[in-house]
DNA sequence: CATGAATGAGACTTCATTCAT
DNA sequence: AATGAATGAAGTCTCATTCAT
């Protein structure tokens, strides 16, 4: 097509798989795993057909480099988040979930849910994946912490697997509607996640707090995301 | 093949389109919509696949047709449930959301949302329809309830769209929980969704209220739900 | 497209397999396996694409149809043609050798050697098949007569199976020309298979025979083949 | 990669067609032109696909060039070995025949007769090619033998096209066959190509020959071929 | 000369939909 | 009303060929 100037080649072919992902997810987010042609992720990458073929597979395997890749980058930094903090179990919990949420929730990271939702119980390899990867491993670092404010004195004492269900589900299921329902409606309904995710937050613990809800402060909405990964 | 009495000719006539609707239900949530032959819905209710465009003129009305058959039956349903009730909001939210949600859960209509968050942006009228006969109703119903509690002083005076979220998100997650992942991973992780809709519901009433929250009682496990809807 | 008449629906649905074969084993003679197009194969059986996947479930299933179709076919005509009858071993070998194949040599079947040469290192399954099937089968039948022969005093003492080989080879080359060379050439080299038949038993017969050369009869030319299987 | 020294890299230049050509070869005999990929002839010979094009303008050159190639420098050989000689018909068939058709059996170059069979009616220009190089010339030189062995009363008078096949066709078979059936049965019927040439000589001569057959020794095996033409 | 990234025509195969029975 | 054979548009993937480096 157009003239390529020297030693951009090199920089091009490197670059393309990086692309050829942010397309697929963009797509199959959108449209659906099945819905999508293949053809159409290349165009969006700015390649053709055959280009998408010479870096993955099959479709299959690039939905699954999609998932792949957009997990272990996001569950690394959430991880990297969690270590150096030290503070109450309150305090800790809505530095993490606020922040990293609201990080994910504006990135396009965030349509992976939908994705998996979607597509997991065609590619039943995604679900062991999945599982290990994301689930268990935040399950575990946000179980850990209630379990520890519970132990000092901070929480009443619930159940922690479904404590943690309540803080992170909805969380979730934002990050679902942004990418269904909410790229829909004509923002009429337009649910303000990071308000949300704040307010929601602070909601639900309070409700775990043994302290009178009175002490508890109106939740602040972060500011504008540090991060934009918008393409 | 066999040999039907004449009356129960009748009856097979009439139950089809219901048959149908089934019948694209389970495979639509389980496969996705684009990921479903038409033969297998047909196949599934015991039909040929000629039968099929008889009652419906594409897949995409059948699409259409099973998510608004779905939904209204459950809205219906729930929006009666709530008129004839007098009590604190508390106990009404409770009664609202834990009955009428374990129920949910526990049938097939629970699938509705992962197909409607699946599909939405492929077919923009579901968005339109799904918004006005599900979301508003139910946002507009428990929205009433959180701000007649905080009126009338049981509640905290928070963004009563965002509680409602707080609310009522989780709950639609563990249904698209229960037809994604729930059904793929090998039981070890089996999130029990019945005792979760309880302690959920309770936690977050809890952080709405202004009483002392040892005040507040552990959430009761409903029983067996009442009304089975296994095909 | 046309309006079919009643009830030619149910003949043409059981003759669809018998013609694509025809016309599958015409193509892949032709062109080869791999250069013949599914649809060209469809379409000289007068149906569309999709029907062809209707009977066979890949071009390489259709393959393999082929040639097992038309190998069991003539094989089994050949044993019974061997079975009733009583003779020299020189006449025997004269009857099954020259009317066997001077009519195998007329029909379409004569290409399967084309394709069996052509295809096998492709898909080694047809390997294991065609040898039990046709190489074993013949190869025993007639090396049995051989071998009698010798017994009998009637041929000299030589190697059976390659005494077998030099009467046979010539037979399966002729029809391998047929189909290749033979259907290219301009008619000026046009080998006459029927008088070539004949002429090449005879004198391999000869070779074999104890008998002064001299006694041999001058080999008749066969009549026109009785049987037509051009379609 | 590896540094080649200055001499290497002229010789290894210089080299190129003729490897390209052996690699094409094989892979056209063993797969079949259509299904050979122009990458994978361009590996065996140890380039990259694009220095296949640099040499050869298409794959459908490149398939006529190997035909071209390795027939003249057979037949080349033939004629002259044929040239030099003096004795009877029957020595002269026996000395061209088995000496020639054995070099030529354990040649790569036999593969040519399975690509010209499987690709002429494809490629018609092949045909005509083949038939004026090798058919017309070698069945010519035998004819022309054959004639005069008739004529000085050694042989019977047959027909001398049909007796030039009767020697020829079956030496061409077992060509063929050792690239195709050959090549995947477990060596439990392999038949031994080099004795199979002698034996077959030897008993169609007989079968021409007017003297009584028991004068005629049994034939000799050849010894190990002379030339070696693996790779 | 040599490479291999890129292209896009073209092949196989699927499946929504129709329609004669 | 019900069937299922038939169709052909459309999608996935391959591979001959080109061309910038």
């Amino acid at each position: 097509m157009q003239t390529t100037d020297p030693a951009q080649r090199r920089r091009r072919k490197e670059a393309r798989p990086q692309e050829l992902l942010e397309a697929a997810l963009a797509l199959f987010v959108q449209k659906g795993f099945a819905a999508t042609r293949a053809e159409e992720v290349a165009a969006l990458a700015g390649v053709s057909k055959g280009t998408l073929y010479l870096y993955y597979p099959s479709k299959e395997e690039l939905l699954k480099a999609v998932i792949a890749h957009y997990l272990s980058d996001r569950i690394a930094e959430g991880a990297a988040q969690a270590a150096g903090f030290n503070g109450s179990a309150t305090d800790l919990l809505q530095s993490i979930l606020i922040d990293w949420w609201t990080q994910l929730y504006d990135s396009p990271a965030a349509g992976v849910f939908k994705l998996v939702i979607t597509e997991v119980r065609n590619f039943p390899e995604i679900a062991g994946f999945y599982h290990r990867e994301v689930v268990e491993r935040a399950h575990d670092l946000l179980g850990r912490i209630v379990r520890q404010g519970i132990d000092q004195g901070e929480f009443r004492p619930v159940d922690v697997d479904h404590a943690v269900h309540s803080l992170v589900l909805p969380l979730v299921m934002i990050c679902l509607h942004r990418h269904s329902l909410g790229a829909c409606t004509p923002a009429d309904w337009h649910l303000d996640g990071r308000a949300f995710i704040a307010q929601h937050v602070h909601l639900v613990l309070a409700g775990l707090s043994v302290r009178p809800p009175q002490a508890l402060a109106t939740p602040p909405v972060p500011p504008i995301p540090p991060r934009s990964t918008a393409p």
